[in-house]
DNA sequence: CTCGGCATCCTAT
DNA sequence: CTAACGATAGGATGCCGAG
């Protein structure tokens, strides 16, 4: 069975909705001048996460720091993030895409793959299929976006990635040879920097060489499963479905990088709180119990270490999170080195309708006094927020763990922001 | 020896 | 000079102790 598959993926996704925004607020279009979207502008340690056209003719590029980008542009405008208007963005966009494929994976935000296979009679040309899509996709919400079209999901990305924006690319078989093979190994999905710089050691530059080179050696520089996929990849081979149901999450997780450094353990747990409250709400609203807890932290050089464990029952409570998140901390952080980002995990998770394995639910934390307390409380503050949004209720720590950490260090109300 | 837990690394948006 | 200034997720890998 021959297989069609298209991957459609937002030109500057970010900025491309933002601008949107603003164009029918009467404002003028920031794609046409060196712009960008950038992290928290209050907290001096965001990065770019889109960037117009113009901007990326001065160098600056995905993910780097906002002040390094503005050093290489001073005229660079500088736009706070909005996810909200993103995953609004996002389900006009997407909607289109489900008038026309049978099946639709979303991939992320601001990317999907469809799976166009056996639609021959209803779409004879698949090219112009693609263009009336990201045609109507432009004219009607007003940005760009560019499609792929191969004969499995790596060619369609890989194609969707070839000239933006506003284009429609095609990646099959008999091009493998003269659009893939050329470009350099660190283009190819899953070949991130780390694979690139060993690959280098053995001279493997374009990706056409990583499909011809010796399995054995790839083994050696990139391990067992990675060599394979790599190899597989450069030689245009991917037999993954297009999945319309989306996957089981396997963890929540939170961190953030402090404004100030944190060295104190009253600084320290106050932002554990602040996690454990977003971690162990986010469990209850998508119904999920942790069996595991995780703790990173990051030190000023960036140096990341964590600890994890597991509980003896599974637990979606902030206060169970908090407890146990701070005695992984002080199994990590004897020195109190300063530390520059913090971060809790829910891992292992448990389905609302999964039982537990054993049959512990004799003496649980939901049937002990206190238990039943921490429970109640959970409650009633998770449907304080939903009523009247997430910035509702403060407990020692809030909802959002940005606000909570500036109100604690900086003494700044929300208004000011 | 194999398996599972743990810490870390890698990659993606 | 290097990496690397973010949040979140998932998989791979190497080590270690238990059975």
């Amino acid at each position: 069975m021959e297989r069609l598959i298209f991957h459609v993926d937002v030109n500057s996704a970010f900025l491309s909705w933002e601008a949107v925004r603003l164009v029918k607020n009467g404002e003028s279009d920031v794609r046409l001048i060196p712009s960008c979207i950038g992290g928290d502008p209050n907290s001096r340690r965001g990065i770019v996460l889109a960037k117009s056209i113009p901007a990326k003719k001065y160098g600056i590029v995905t993910g780097e720091p906002i002040g390094l980008a503005l050093q290489k542009c001073p005229e660079l405008m500088v736009l706070p993030a909005d996810f909200k208007l993103y995953a609004a963005s996002s389900r006009a966009f997407k909607s289109i895409l489900r008038e026309y494929a049978p099946v639709v994976e979303e991939f992320s935000i601001d990317e999907a793959f469809l799976d166009m296979s056996g639609t021959a009679l209803l779409y004879p040309d698949p090219l112009a299929l693609a263009h009336t899509m990201k045609n109507r996709i432009r004219d009607e919400l007003g940005f760009t976006v560019n499609v792929g079209i191969g004969r499995n999901k790596l060619c369609a990305k890989m194609a969707s990635d070839f000239e933006k924006p506003d284009k429609v690319h095609t990646l099959f078989p008999e091009e493998i040879e003269s659009k893939l093979w050329p470009l350099p190994v660190g283009d190819l999905l899953f070949v991130g920097r780390s694979s690139v710089r060993r690959l280098e050691t053995a001279g493997i530059r374009t990706i056409g060489e990583l499909g011809h080179a010796d399995p054995k050696l790839l083994a050696s520089l990139l391990g067992e499963k990675m060599s394979r996929q790599a190899y597989r990849y450069a030689n245009g081979i991917d037999d993954s479905p297009v999945r319309a149901e989306p996957e089981i999450p396997k963890g929540f997780s939170n961190e953030v990088t402090l404004e100030e450094d944190v060295v104190r353990d009253e600084q320290a747990h106050a932002v554990l709180l602040s996690l454990a409250d977003c971690v162990s709400a986010r469990l209850r609203d998508e119904g999920y119990k942790a069996q595991g807890i995780s703790v990173t932290v990051r030190y000023l050089n960036f140096q990341k270490r964590s600890h994890q464990c597991m509980l003896e029952r599974a637990t979606h409570s902030s206060r169970t999170v908090y407890e146990t998140s701070k005695k992984l901390l002080s199994e990590l952080w004897g020195d109190h080195r300063p530390l520059r980002l913090m971060g809790i995990a829910a891992t292992n998770l448990l389905g609302k309708d999964e039982p537990e394995e054993g049959q512990l639910s004799l003496f649980g934390e939901e049937d002990s006094a206190a238990g039943r307390k921490n429970e109640k409380l959970d409650q009633a503050l998770d449907s304080l927020r939903r009523r009247f949004g997430s910035g509702a209720v403060k407990r020692g720590a809030s909802m959002t763990v940005r606000e909570e950490v500036a109100r604690k260090y900086k003494g700044k109300s929300d208004s000011e922001r």
